[in-house]
DNA sequence: GCCGTTTTCGGCCCGACTGTTTTCAGTCG
């Protein structure tokens, strides 16, 4: 069982606690430790399997949780769970994905009907019986059979990249149609998260209501959520993204962005924090529990401040341990798009992309950057037409007539995206790799295998002389697929030792290495690339994703070789000699 | 159930919107 499991598990069990009315705090501590064991780096399985080792070595999860664990790796399920399930069904939980019901009213549902399915939900409000509940009438009715609708329309996660452009295109609408003072994304898009659940955007305006009717008026903005006095949230475009728009007076806007940029878990501790000091903290200020003076608000450093904290950058306000870092002054001087010298992974017309060498360089050129590796494919991507040894051998010599005649507009590196076999052997001869400047290493294929088969061959993989990074470590694919499991550390642990470099691919649908497994690597010494992947010249532009995922693995720009001036990028990466 | 410059027991963030209520519970951010 993979950590995502073992997550969901305790998330679906925390879910149903809650539609059983059971302690909210034991509730709460079942969420947490979800989430912790989700981003952690290392398999669950692995360390329960080792008697030197204890899961509760994870923060968040502790005797209790521990001996959850145990059973889920035992037999699938645990107790607590099991006996949920035979007050609620499964599909209970699928009934609280309708926005507006919460557990309270489910359970009353199912105690009252019997009716435990969204279809079974949906006959109930169509047959008016809904408001027979107490604190249940029509407009509840109608709420819910909405919710239905926009349920099956499917709305899950959006990727950063739509997200962003859509948070672009509103702020410009709002900014042109009405007198905000300032206007910045908050939420997980201001966190960078690689996938955000809806667009938080907040406002400081003297007359709210000014433009909280204006979000609702927008002409692809289709259902109005709820709308008050002081905030909006809204259905917008073809997609159905929720819109969340927060509207605070000026000298609030620092604690407001503190507060509406999260993340929740961030929120609580710090507020947790404030409390310990004889303050209350809100989206309004900063406020003293006695006599309730203002101690700060305005300014959002300004809050982190009087907590006796360094401003902490958005990336990491994730519960990772940020806080304690921010009062020792340990934080990190985060890499930002600026430090990114080059690009070390795109494809051209040779292959599968649209480009030739000679647009992708002049595009690189245009962003400023310095240097660029072209790595086409390898031969067993023969769909995608990738190299052979005969091709890599003639495109390596190509590179170097062209550097010599030195009518590029930037610096070009001879790569190659060599396929990493089923068995760890790379697709294309040692010698013909030996030709190139830079060799990143792939799996396209057989992501099927069972774990330890898989670390085996990574490990094999990292063996080849010639290969200087590893694309898209994970494999995975945002919104379709998890990673392939292997043993991480294992690996990041070689490739530190080898100095072969781990990829953050830029990509929006796959932004692999991500932050937890980046900080799990980079305590093992491991260096990164970042690159964009790029199919096309406008890919290039990706390169800002790739920054932010970085910053969210805590990342320096001394931990990133394509911040290196272009002469000193090949000695610092793995020797071949 | 977790956790500890105040604690190994006793706390655990705080506010907006909705619908239904005659003073607030439920849900969500
Ligand atoms: N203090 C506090 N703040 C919260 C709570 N729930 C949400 N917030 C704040 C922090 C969140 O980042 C912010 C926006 O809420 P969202 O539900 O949109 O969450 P977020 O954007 O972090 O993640 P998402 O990708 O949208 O699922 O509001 C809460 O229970 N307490
Ligand atoms: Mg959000
Ligand atoms: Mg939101
Ligand atoms: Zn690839």
């Amino acid at each position: 069982m993979e950590n995502a499991e073992y997550a969901r598990l305790l998330s679906e069990t925390a879910d149903l606690m809650e539609i059983g009315a059971e302690d909210g705090f034991r509730i709460r501590s079942y969420r947490n430790a979800a989430s912790a064991i989700e981003s952690y780096p290392e398999r669950i399985e692995d360390i329960l399997a080792d008697p030197a080792r204890s899961v509760t070595d994870i923060p968040g999860v502790g005797k209790g949780i521990a001996s959850v664990l145990e059973e889920l790796r035992l037999r699938g399920s645990f107790d607590r769970r099991d006996q949920l399930l035979e007050k609620y069904p499964p599909t209970a939980l699928e009934m609280l994905k309708i926005q507006g019901l919460g557990p309270k009213s489910i359970a009353l549902i199912i105690e009252h009907f019997r009716v435990t399915t969204i279809d079974g939900l949906e006959r109930l409000c169509r047959e008016q019986k809904l408001r027979t509940l107490p604190r249940m009438g029509a407009r509840i009715e109608e709420k819910v059979l909405r919710s239905i609708a926009s349920y099956r329309q499917r709305a899950g996660r959006f990727l950063l990249s739509f997200a962003s452009e859509a948070a672009a295109e509103l702020k410009q609408y709002l900014s042109e149609g009405c007198r905000v003072e300032r206007i910045s994304e908050a939420g997980s898009l201001r966190r960078g998260k690689e996938t955000v659940g809806d667009v938080d955007i907040l406002v400081t305006v003297s007359d709210p209501g000014e433009v909280l009717d204006l979000v609702t008026r927008h002409s692809r903005v289709h259902e109005v959520l709820a709308k008050g006095g002081n905030k909006a949230s809204v259905r917008f475009g073809l997609e159905g993204l929720q819109v969340d728009v927060r509207a605070l007076p000026a000298e609030s806007f620092g604690a407001a962005m503190q507060y509406f940029t999260g993340s929740k878990t961030h929120n609580v501790a710090l507020r947790q924090r404030a409390l310990k000091m004889g303050y209350t903290l809100n989206e309004y200020g900063l406020f003293r529990l006695e006599g309730g003076g203002r101690v700060a608000g305005e300014d959002e450093e300004e809050v982190y401040r009087a907590l006796g904290l360094a401003w902490i950058p958005p990336e990491l306000r994730e519960s990772g341990g940020e806080i304690e870092a921010a009062e020792a002054g340990r934080l990190p001087r985060l890499i930002e798009l600026a430090d990114i010298r080059g690009d070390l992974h795109m494809h051209t017309v040779e292959t599968d992309g649209r480009a030739s060498l000679e647009e992708m360089a002049a595009q690189a050129a245009a962003q400023g950057l310095e240097y660029i590796a072209i790595t086409d494919h390898s031969k067993a991507l023969a769909m995608a037409n990738g190299l052979d040894e005969a091709r890599v051998v003639a495109f390596a010599r190509k590179v170097r007539e062209l550097n010599r005649r030195g009518d590029l507009p930037v610096r070009v590196f001879s790569g190659l995206e060599c396929d990493i076999r089923r068995d760890g052997s790379m697709d294309i001869e040692e010698d013909a790799l030996a030709e190139l400047d830079i060799v990143v290493a792939s799996v396209h294929s057989h992501m099927n295998l069972e774990p330890a088969e898989m670390t085996d061959r990574l490990l094999r993989a990292l063996e080849s002389k010639s290969v200087k990074i590893i694309g898209h470590p994970t494999g995975r694919i945002l919104l379709h697929r998890d990673g392939f499991p292997f043993d991480f550390e294992r690996i990041a642990a070689e490739a530190g030792r080898r100095g072969v470099a781990l990829e953050i691919n830029a990509s929006p649908e796959r932004l692999d290495l991500h932050g937890p497994l980046l900080r799990a690597a980079k305590a093992h010494g491991v260096r990164f690339t970042i690159s964009t992947d790029a199919h096309h010249p406008r890919h290039l532009a990706n390169m800002i994703y790739g920054v932010r995922t970085a910053r969210r693995g805590w990342l320096e720009p001394g931990d990133v070789l394509n911040t290196l001036p272009a002469g000193q990028l090949l000695s610092a990466m793995r020797q071949t000699g």
